[in-house]
DNA sequence: TATGAATGAGCCTTCATTCAT
DNA sequence: AATGAATGAAGGCTCATTCAT
């Protein structure tokens, strides 16, 4: 229950983050982590500040989970056609939703940050988003042959990020409307086929 | 301050609807609206309830507006090729975006709500999102000869909102990520053109 | 709904008695008797004052009918031997128990006011307290031959009157206790003969 | 003010027991317990989790002391003729008048808890009142040499109790009616010896 | 005579935080 | 390094009452 190695710091991390993700920043006390964490009431405040200190530890764990997710992307289209490319790029984004289900962490703490930011949002968008659309920009760019910051390439880039969010962004409107969306291996590479072709397809049309 | 036209009433209808799309139900309280209102603490619960029966008033007003947009779609289709009448639904809620500018309450409260679900969601989605997506799946199924319950036509339909609310859901990072949108015509028009001939192939690639 | 005959104020203190009787001063509320008068919330201050004053009201009447309980019982032994008396008072007290209920509204007012006294409960043991210890003094005066400010008159008065009381004191205790007590007629004449012969007992072995 | 060694807790429960005991469950508020005994409002929910929590910590209390009590009774009449056994029990009884004065507080929280329960009641029935009830029955029915349950045996008891809760339930009305009543030792054996015979003569003529 | 709107005081509870140890 | 007791600010809500009509 004690020790002199910081278990406690550790304890209260993972049951932060795990209780953040559920229900957000707001809907989380202090006391239920520390319980659950078999800690003091005072332990947040000791190891960590303030709640909020808290809460930008667990977000930074996020971030670089997003980050390895990009760098994946990155690396399961290396050295393949374009049009590959952006096939990875989005099975890899997809079946992220497969191991970490519907309901990921990470996407309801991004939901929460973005419906109501922190000053802690700065840092994902430059560390995570800004880097994907730079690396979507000039798969695109290198499709249709056109300079990255072509508004044409711009657009395009948004709609497809915008059909991968859509899906991972794990939220009730979603659950409520496609109630039989399973998650297994079947329909994640339905949905990578059908993101990618209609993709591709739309993207042909821009440079046009 | 007083009155027998129930003044009140709408004076506090008002400051809540702001601060709740501003903040989510949560994060206002009570007390902040009747100060805001210069009403009495006690006017929320004579007048509405409670704090919810506020917000699922402030929610229906949205809901209502909502509801008009999509039957502007609608009316705005009428009569026309299917591929124009997908351009119309496109264009409508992208006008949208200028009538109400990018941090719209209806969006920011939509925003809220999937971020920190209230029972009052179930509405939203039955009221306006499952008609919208009955719309555009008839009008898909249209294009493709395709029955509408068919899979490959629910994933063009998500291809498509998908794109819409990406640009409409005024959020912090779409305003860091593209700072200089500035939600003009000529903008407007050059993504209402981008998203419907993108998603016009898009779904023609989906019938082969 | 309305009238200038003054049948709201007749509504309202129809309602207060049977909503004051069965929860006590505290627990009824104000809005709550308007509501089931189909008055408006400002009734009750308009006719009575404030909610006071309305249960002062109330009580006056629970005043009347219990002066003519205690006539009654006087009347009914009126030319009878003081044992008979004796009986015709046990037994007019008990046979209210039938017809008022156990739960009966005047009962429970009391139980109230003796936990929590208001300035009316003076009027209460003037007006109606009072006159019942002194018949009641005067006719086991008159059994033991005894002057009627003797203790040990007094002392059997108490005796009787406890008796009485303890059943006619409708309360949760005596009906988790004795929850097959029906208040039928049996049960009623039942404890009558038994309160009547143990106290007339009791009366002739405290003259001794 | 402050300390680990729960003086706090102490204070707001010896606070506690007096303000119930005056005036009740609901017409004490938290705030007045605390500020009384110079704690924060919050140390009620910390200590005892809610309102009710403290009160049935401070009604549990009595329970303990009125336990006792019956089993002093019980015990003072060990060994003797079943008439002795029975003044022992009225004579404990109307000790505790003295010992306690009129008004102590375990008398004034039941007659509260009486006249407006709360469901810490059942546990008063369960734990001390049906206890003394069964004493009392087996002590009866050994005068009379009745079986326990005969209905004659209860109405016995009744009258029994009737007489002692008549004088120990301190309460207003009585302390109009005899306002002489010193509850010195003096009264006290006087009314213990009339009780006394009034119910054994009393019992006595219930078993013809 | 009677009303609906509006008020203000107060209640119980929750929560992040701090303090002494 | 860590704790349990204690704090104070704040939140939603209820209620008797008043006011203008």
């Amino acid at each position: 229950m004690s020790g002199k190695d910081g278990a406690t710091r550790t304890r209260v991390l993972g049951v932060a983050t795990r209780l953040f993700a559920g229900r957000g920043f707001e809907k989380v006390t202090v006391r239920e982590i520390c319980r659950e964490a078999n800690a003091n009431v005072a332990a947040v405040n000791y190891h960590f500040g303030d709640k909020m200190g808290l809460y930008r530890e667990v977000l930074d764990q996020a971030i670089q989970v997003m980050k390895c997710t990009t760098d994946q992307a990155r690396a399961e289209g290396e050295g393949k056609p374009a049009d590959e490319k952006l096939r990875a790029y989005v099975s890899v984004f997809l079946r992220r939703v497969i191991k970490q289900g519907r309901d990921s962490w990470i996407h309801q703490l991004m939901m929460h940050e973005i419906a109501d930011p922190t000053p802690a949002l700065d840092l994902v968008v430059d560390e995570v988003l800004r880097p994907r659309m730079k690396y979507l920009g000039e798969l695109v760019a290198g499709i249709v042959n056109l300079p990255v910051d072509d508004e044409r390439v711009l657009r395009c880039v948004m709609s497809v990020q915008s059909q991968c969010h859509a899906l991972m962004m794990a939220n009730p409107v979603a659950r409520k409307l496609t109630p039989d969306f399973t998650a297994d291996d079947g329909q994640i590479d339905a949905w990578t086929e059908h993101i990618s072709r209609f993709s591709l397809q739309g993207i042909a049309s821009a440079a046009r």
